[in-house]
DNA sequence: CCTAAATGCTCTAGTAGCTGTAGATTCAAG
DNA sequence: CTTGAATCTACAGCTACTAGAGCATTTAGG
């Protein structure tokens, strides 16, 4: 059953051995069987968990959210809308980010804009970022 | 001309206290006078400096980027090329990004969408987070 | 003038989510 | 049997702050 060394599921799943190793300590991924030389071995379920905590996280979800949303998954018949909850919470963050970032690129494309390509004395993109009345503008946190 | 207390520049520019006491243990931010007290006192040099430092933040120029520009704007007859790239690198970024979380946000509503509502057991969401098929087609480092 | 509250000081440790290093051991190929 | 790659543990480091302990100073009110 157990048949994967560290190094195999890393290439498998795509995530560095440190970064198993590390789940493993933080406890989103249970210490694996061990070989006679104390060489860890991962058998499918482990490969499951770990594939769902990478799409989990390169979809931006917390260490914690993944952690609710691994023990959630556990209980079948219970009702998901605390998933969807923390999906749908998730993607409000996107959202805000998406926005946040659409203001930052607005600001940063007319300061470009400014720069008239001769010296640092006159440029505008120095004097933009100089003049703070403009700060605070963007806030909206993450 | 330095009458500013670290409280004062706080409030005035919307900075922690502890974060322009971190700017200057790091080098961003010079140094201040001192009262008899031993109390740091801010000019405005030092305001117009944080100023710059925090509005470059919020645009999220890395503290590396900004000790760059920071130096830069220091030369005024040098050209200000340099500086042009740099907030172009950060545009870049953040064109990346934006690009990278619309793809994100696909899939998350995509997955929401598929939620029955019904039990855990036949989530949708978990199946979706479970395979890992769609792992990595998000890539685009940040 | 005195006192209490607010603010300041330094130093240290903690946050998220890994990533990298050192030095010892184990494994697989030739 | 040897050699080189992979693995082991344990710990330091990264970014950009943020929080707290324990003390000193400043300021406002009475």
């Amino acid at each position: 059953m157990a048949t994967l060394t560290i190094g195999a599921l890393s290439t498998k799943i795509g995530c560095k051995v440190q970064t198993i190793r590390y789940y493993e300590d933080i406890g989103l991924l249970p210490p694996p069987e061990r070989s006679s030389g104390n060489h860890r071995l991962y058998g499918p379920s482990h490969e499951k968990r770990l594939a769902f905590i990478r799409h989990s996280r390169e979809l931006g979800f917390s260490i914690d959210q993944i952690r609710s949303l691994l023990s959630l998954s556990d209980n079948h018949d219970q009702s998901c809308a605390t998933i969807d909850g923390i999906a749908r919470k998730r993607l409000a963050d996107v959202d805000r980010h998406i926005a946040r970032l659409g203001r930052l690129r607005t600001e940063l494309q007319t300061m470009i804009a400014q720069c008239d390509g001769n010296q640092v004395g006159s440029c505008h993109i120095i004097e933009v970022l100089a003049d703070y009345s403009h700060s605070h503008c963007t806030s909206g946190k993450h």
